[in-house]
DNA sequence: ACGATGATAATCT
DNA sequence: GATTATCATCGTT
């Protein structure tokens, strides 16, 4: 056990900013999370979760400290941190980090990384370098393969408008994307025409 | 540096 | 059948 699952029992917009600095290992490989982004659930246009509990949304609502995994435009697997206590819906997602170590095992897994800087730039990008499957989903982050620890200490961060949201919650109405300012694993921020 | 575009499939309506 | 919490690649500055 390397952190009390109670401490993600609070909503992902108060968890999100705790988890930069984090260090997260799969399997050989160690991520430090540079960038995430809230998503609040059922009161939040941006989640999966607002228009309620179905067969994807279903790992929103189970216990905390466990991992959401989905699917994403037919090629990509995005994690997410489970937040809140088991029935309410809430998450963070890890969009960027910088392997620490297993770097090897990482260019293995995203041989298309033209360098180390890429390898969990984006957050398709980062399941790949830690080998994260859609299997992984509902996976407890305290047991194996998975290891969470905790950033120590509180680490400097800025908010923005999240990345790639359709619709409303993409505004800045939920600048809910948190990251360390900075870091290269940082992905750049894109505005996203609507139509 | 940035913008456009094709790839490709789980989930939901 | 539409939508999508994206990436790699190619083109242009």
């Amino acid at each position: 056990m390397v952190f009390d699952a109670e401490q993600f029992s609070r909503p992902s917009l108060e968890m999100a900013p705790l988890l930069l600095g984090s260090i997260l290992s799969r399997d050989g490989v160690s991520v430090r999370i540079t960038e995430v982004e809230a998503y609040l659930g059922e009161s939040d246009p941006g989640s999966h979760a607002f228009r309620g509990i179905t067969r994807r949304t279903s790992t929103m609502y189970g216990p905390p400290g466990h991992v959401y995994a989905y699917f994403s435009y037919g090629m990509h697997v995005c994690a997410n941190v489970v937040c809140s206590p088991e029935g309410t819906a809430s998450a963070v997602l890890l969009r960027g980090g910088e392997i620490v170590s297993g770097v090897a095992e990482a260019r293995q897994r995203r041989t298309t990384a033209r360098n180390d800087r890429d390898l969990a730039r984006g957050p398709a990008r980062l399941t790949r370098a830690l080998g994260i499957l859609l299997t992984d989903d509902t996976s407890d982050l305290n047991a194996a393969p998975f290891d969470l620890e905790l950033a120590a200490s509180p680490v400097i961060f800025m908010t923005g408008p999240r990345t790639g949201v359709a619709g409303v919650g993409g505004g800045i109405n939920f600048p809910w994307r948190f990251w360390i300012p900075g870091e290269e694993s940082v992905s750049p921020y894109r505005r996203h025409p609507r139509g």
